[in-house]
DNA sequence: GCCTGCCGTGAGAGCGCTCTCTGGAGACAT
DNA sequence: ATGTCTCCAGAGAGCGCTCTCACGGCAGGC
């Protein structure tokens, strides 16, 4: 890069020096201005201007003991997770909330095993104020990791660890997974159909455990026949679909765990000569703007606002950031589960 | 968080007492142990062992100007960078190689206007090493304002700025577009199509452009109404589709200038009875594996590699980061395109 | 007109680390 | 045995900032 010998950024001291005051002074003005005569202020931030001073970020947090940035550890396993919309649009949220409170997002990618290692040695090191974890799996150990490391956490999505006691003291935010399911099979009940199916997502995963959930909530009666389970790809949509037509062949609607789920679905319908909705009724989730709208019929699904949970989540750990100063104990902050809102398009 | 009045984190001084040592023989066993006899290491590892020691990295940074982190700037006026998967995958390349050589990645979404200003201050805070940035259209003013900032950076994608100086000092990653749009064509002209089309990505993007100039390489006798200008989303690729079908209804053969627009084709084409491959032939680019496997038919597409595409960006930076420490003015980097690859499924 | 009290400013001590510079110890040649 | 050279460890000076503390000046009360 052909950058002029990099002019040394101007110090603390140089605005000083230019508006003749002490750095105390300059501080105080550059943090607000709190305490400082009218006259002086104009001065100090005059010299401000003319140097371009933009304040050492390292040098302050080395003793304020904050950094000003949020940690996004990103647990992926497999590349499904970057595959799909789902986590851009989430970390989308995330970003708009953290820089509006001025706070950084370094992004921590990590294929599990050695990669774990170094992001518990970086949320060790001090380098963030705090953490925003999506690990798919139930049997994930990031959240632990970040536990130890003492590094105040949010979690996307309810985590799924069986001491009671973990569970109260952990944060996260969830969309009313079971909710949605039940309004989505709700929907194919008032169509009037009759034999409905269920092709959730992979079991390990809350959210498919919780639409799963929510789908024998409304149809307690249905046997294991009737659900098949996927693994949130078109392929696994498709698989899932042949499966429970082998077994069901008269089933006549389908609530899928995922819009893109539901699209290898309505593929296997097509090619399988039956009409949607007229003799199969689709119901999917997500309202997964790429793949809802562009599905043939479009589809019908149980919206979830994504970006929003993004930013309750980086909202919730700001929060719990800035409680923890308090003296007093714990803070009353409690986890978020956020409505879902059935989409009727033409699918169902 | 509950936190235990988070126990005091171990300074190289408490190390170094621990150890017997002085806190710069510790410092140089942390960093690597060069110049330092064995059985000092040894202790000096027990130590940090022990005592869990992570090192401060303000503290470091304050003293080494360089902290370990790199910039990724992605400029999203419109939400489409956000919902299409082709972001997602360049920064999981991106992640990876900065994981390898233990730099952050910190990420900043900007949507333009007084984002970029707050994007600008951050860059000039001297919070990063160096910047990755993707801005989509041309007249963007995210590079010139790293540029000012005197921020090392690698652009992703060629940039399109007149300014010949300013071009050859800018380093970029990008694929070979415009061959690989020739290979499309000709795939087209291989199979006998006689009346080929082109639908074209926004032609204020420098790959869109590139991609019509390989079209018209190959075929430069056809005329403006043999093209027509979509947005990269499906909804656009269909309307671009039908308009070129009022114009030329005897069409067969259609270079997309990507899958999601193609996808969009395909759907136009079915409706209107016409057969693909055999009324219609076309062609994608990108192979985004979750559009191009899935339409039906599957794709025949132009393949580019994302994620490599993203690791390379990285690996540039890096080692632009690395010489410029050099006194002898300008390392011999040059920017890179990646070469791209036909892929051949059912469509053409 | 002097003392008390307060407000606004400056001085200075670190925050935890790196890195240069110095000095001591040992190896080798004389 | 003496001198020279090399190598390794420690001392100490900052990096740029915040924050406590002390002090000087000015208003108000007596």
């Amino acid at each position: 890069m052909p950058v002029p010998p990099s002019a040394p950024r101007p110090t603390l001291e140089a605005v000083a020096a230019r508006a003749g005051v002490s750095r105390a002074t300059v501080s105080r003005v550059v943090n607000g201005g709190a305490g400082v005569r009218g006259p002086l202020v104009a001065r100090v931030r005059a010299a401000v201007e003319e140097l371009g001073y933009v304040p050492n970020q390292a040098a302050r947090t080395l003793v304020t003991r904050r950094n000003g940035a949020i940690a996004v550890v990103v647990a992926e396993p497999e590349s499904r997770f970057f595959t799909d919309p789902f986590f851009a649009q989430q970390v989308r949220g995330i970003s708009r909330e953290l820089a509006a409170h001025d706070n950084q997002l370094v992004l921590l990618l990590t294929g599990g095993g050695a990669d774990h290692e170094r992001v518990g040695r970086y949320l060790t090191g001090g380098h963030v104020d705090g953490a925003l974890i999506f690990s798919l799996h139930a049997d994930d150990s990031l959240p632990v990791i970040a536990r130890k490391a003492g590094v105040p956490t949010v979690i996307g999505g309810r985590p799924t660890w069986p001491d009671p006691d973990a569970r109260r003291r952990t944060l996260y935010v969830d969309c009313d997974n079971r909710g949605g399911a039940r309004d989505a099979v709700r929907r194919l009940l008032a169509l009037g159909r009759q034999r409905i199916v269920h092709i959730a997502g992979p079991l390990d995963q809350p959210a498919s455990v919780d639409r799963l959930d929510g789908f024998r909530d409304v149809l307690p009666g249905v046997g294991a026949p009737m659900i098949a389970e996927g693994d949130f790809t078109p392929e696994g949509g498709a698989r899932a679909m042949e499966r429970l037509l082998e077994r069901s062949p008269d089933l006549d609607g389908v609530f899928a765990a995922s819009d893109v789920m539901a699209s290898g679905a309505l593929r296997v319908l097509r090619s399988r000569g039956r009409r949607v909705p007229d003799d199969v009724a689709v119901v999917g989730f997500d309202d997964m703007v790429s793949v809802a709208e562009w599905t043939d019929p479009p589809l019908t699904t149980v919206r979830q606002d994504i970006e929003e949970m993004g930013r309750l989540m980086a909202q919730l750990l700001l929060h719990a950031l800035e409680s923890e100063s308090d003296p007093d104990g714990l803070p009353a902050l409690s986890s978020i589960i956020t409505p879902t809102r059935l989409v009727v398009r033409d699918s169902a």
